[in-house]
Formats: C-alpha cells, structure tokens, sequence
DNA sequence: ATTTTTAATATGTTTGAACATATGAACAAT
DNA sequence: ATTGTTCATATGTTCAAACATATTAAAAAT
C-alpha cells in the first residue's frame, strides 16, 4: 500500500509529545486502519527514519514496543512484519466466555444482548481511570445453555479503544478488539465473592432471590497496564463453576 | 542492601549475548532474589552503568524491558523503585493466605488448627493423583480477623513430598514447603464456586446455613505439573473478597 | 510559620556514528 | 542437482554526548 510511502504522514517535531511516542502512536494507528496488508514488509527502518526527520534509534524505541506488545515481528535479514497469528487462540482460555463454553464442549446462546451507550458510574470510572460522568460503550448480556439463563454480565470499554457501539458483538469479543482495534489484554485483575442474589439478578437469572451466586468484577489491562474493559459478572453457581489456571510468573 | 554495590555481579563482556540482555537477567534474578527490599530504590542509573561498565542507553534498554512487564517502576526525579504491588510476582501474595492479610493490613489468627494423618477421599485422590485410601498429611484451619471466623479450609499434602504432620504449621505454609522441602509451586488450578453454606460449614464459620459463602478447590502443582497440595476453602463472603491479577501467559 | 524561588538531580529524549550479525540471493564449485 | 562461498542488506548492539523535564529539597522571601 505504501510503495512510495510518502503518504505516511509526518511528525509533529514541535510538540511536547516525545518523537518516538509519536511515531510509536503512528505506527499503531497505521496498522489498525490496516494500511499495512498482515505479513507485509514495513518500510525500513532507514526510510522511515528519514521520512520522519528522526534518528534510526529513535524510530527503533517505537517498532521495539510495538513488537514487545506483539503487534509486529522482526527478522534479521527479512525486515519488520505485522503479525499474522493474532493472539486470540491464547486467550480461548484465559478470558473468553465463548471460548471456554466451547472448550467444554457446552453450546449456549445469548438470550439477551444490548448495546448502549452510557455515562460512567463511580465505579466504573474509577476502574477505568476515566472522569466519572464520561460516555463508554456498554455491552449487556445474558447468556444460557439450553434455556436455562447461566450468566449476567456487563461490560464497559475504555474510551481511547475508539468502539462505536455499532461493531459485531456476536462474535468473541476479544477477537474482535484484537483484529479490528489491536488491543491486547495482558493482565486481568479479578475480584470475585459469593453474594446472595438481588431481587435484579434474580429475575434476570431465573431463580428466587436469596439463592447464592458468583460475583466477578474485573479489569482487564493491556501491556501498559492501561484499562481496557470494566467487567461485572454473575454466574449461577449451580450449573456453573469458575475454573482458571494461574501461572507463577518468572 | 547494596548500599555499596560492589556486590552485584558483574557482566561478561566477552560473552555472545548482548550486554543489555545480561543487564536484563540481572536485574530479573536480584528482583526475584528479593535484594532490593519492594519499594526500595534501586541503584542510579549512571552507578549502575558504571559499576557494569556499560553505558546508560544499554543499561535503559534492560530496565525498559522489566518495566514494561510491571517489574520495575520510574519516577522521574525520584528514581527507579521495585513494584510493591507484586500479586502476579511474588509467591507470597500469590498463594499465601498469610501474606495476603498481612499484605492488607489485616490482623488475623488461627481459631482452629489440626494436622492428620487421613486416609485420601476419592475425589482428593483423584486431585492429587494417587490412589484413593492412601494416608495424606491433611491440615484443617480456621482464620479468623478478630473473633469473626472468615474462612475454613483443608488441605491435603501429595505423600511425595515427605511431611511427617510434625513440622512447623504455624508459618507460611509455602514458605515452609520451599525452605525444608524444596518444593516450589508453579500452577495453581483453582475451581471456584458460589454455594450455600451447609450445617457444618455454616457451624463453623458461625453464620446462618444457606448464607452465599465462597468454595475455592484448588490444586497446586510445582513446574513439573505434580500435584503438590489440594485445598478446599470456604470463605465467609460478607467479610471477603478473593481478588487475584493473572497475567497472559506470554 | 508559610509561601515562593531556586538549585540539584535522576530520569527522559534524541542524535549520529560505528560495528556486529543473521540471512536471502547470487554465484561458484562439487 | 547439490553443496558451498561470497556479498549485500536490514536489523541488532552499543556508545558518548547533549539537552529536556519533572520533582525534591534547600534557600529565600513573605
């Protein structure tokens, strides 16, 4: 797409935003946009370095997170890719409701599924690190096995993700943050407790009020441990057990 | 600890691995190590470069590296300091109850406090891969923050490891299993769930039966993927939160 | 005593330059 | 045809040097 690559825009060397955070966010927005066709070679590091009036070394500082972040590959002689096989294999497991239902073999399917548009609550904000009041994305769902309701969950999503309410949310969510806006979660932070259901949840899970249930809230950051999404979930625990495998890290 | 840091190992410049890439396992290994207390600061930039004889650009190479995985944080006058915030780093707030309240500021103490010799159920058994009848080390507990009992939890031991039930129990438990048995945890597969409280749990956490309380089944295996311990937990809900950070694995 | 100013300092940014290294491709030898 | 050699090239490593910036702590002014 950029064989002259002169229509990559320039950098702003006047502002007070570092050079290399500036052609790291470039870089970042051209691969999402997909102006670069995955697997296809990135200009070099030479040209783009004189195409936006920095050092190579500088420009080196932007691709080096990118590819910390896996959004690119480098190969010595090769030269610098974006990433064919997108992670989202790998999060089957770790955050996906789709994917773990899947994995056990359990088909389900949403019984109930908004999407809105709403201002952020305390909580919310506080969590995603956004000025209470703020409009964020919000997802709401209910979904089953057969026609028994398993869980209620809602979600809502950083701002600077750039959703518009208007994507396809029928698909795993984190496949499409992955491929549609190169967001990658990295860490989730969980808090989860036993609550006795509210006459609310009650009636949206089907069951008396009173009946225990698994609450989980969680925020899920990326590589910069910046919020991606602000997660509140109840399970009904009688058809439903949380299972996860952690990992000592190091 | 390093006050005068002439004890930090030096770098082999005659290696073929890059020097920042020593830098960087360096500095992984002396965090892990537990030289710089959390919080502390660690040596300057410009000591360190020279105390390793590599300049400063190198030496930022390394430490960029671990703080863009939550190792390391920088303040810009302050300097560069340890996270205290290590849930997904350090074993003891990783799997440690003891370490966890403490982390917190939670006074707590132990109610109840048994170790036996038990003849393994079918389904500890099965979770511990052996067969069902062999005597395991079994420790039953009951914490408590004050005089309110909070969680309830037994554990059972793989025969393996060599407990004789007259150890020390009264320490960190994991602290215990590295220090004398050298068994390190890896994975931890937790099952959690949210159920009523039955007579004896109710009993024994002093609430009302039926009141939601949190079930933890987790079975934690060392790097090999051999079952260390198997644990079963009830936590009082209204008093706790099980709150964990897990990573993607890379 | 409190506020303001100033200076010191550790990290942050950026450059240009030099050399190392892996690898694909062209070429040569078997 | 297969193997080996050479060469060009894009990324990888490392350095020294300079200046920017945020923040703490001391000094000065109120």
């Amino acid at each position: 797409m950029f064989e002259h690559m002169n229509n990559i825009p320039l950098l702003d060397h006047d502002s007070k935003t570092p050079l290399h955070q500036q052609a790291e966010d470039q870089l970042r927005r051209l691969i999402r946009e997909n102006h670069f066709r995955e697997g296809d070679p990135f200009p070099k590091e030479t040209d783009l370095a004189r195409r936006w009036g920095i050092s190579r070394n500088t420009l080196r500082q932007a691709i080096g997170s990118l590819v910390k972040d896996g959004l690119l590959e480098r190969k010595k002689r090769a030269g610098t890719t974006v990433r064919k096989k997108k992670i989202t294999t790998d999060l089957s497991s770790w955050l996906s409701f789709t994917h773990e239902m899947e994995d056990k073999g359990i088909p389900f399917k949403d019984l109930c599924h908004t999407v809105e548009l709403k201002k952020a609550g305390k909580e919310t904000a506080r969590k995603l690190q956004i000025p209470a009041g703020e409009k964020v994305v919000t997802l709401e769902r209910i979904r089953s096995t057969g026609k028994n309701p398993m869980v209620y969950f809602e979600s809502f999503f950083h701002p600077r993700i750039g959703l518009t309410g208007k994507e396809n949310y029928k698909r795993p969510l984190y496949e499409l943050l992955d491929e549609e806006f190169h967001i990658i979660p990295v860490y989730s932070q969980e808090e989860i407790r036993a609550v006795a259901a509210s006459e609310k949840i009650a009636a949206l899970l089907k069951i008396t009020p009173g009946t225990p249930v698994l609450e989980r809230k969680r925020v899920v950051l990326d590589a910069g441990r910046k919020p991606v999404e602000y997660n509140i979930c109840y399970y009904r625990s009688d058809w439903f057990t949380y299972s996860i495998e952690i990992k000592r890290p190091l």
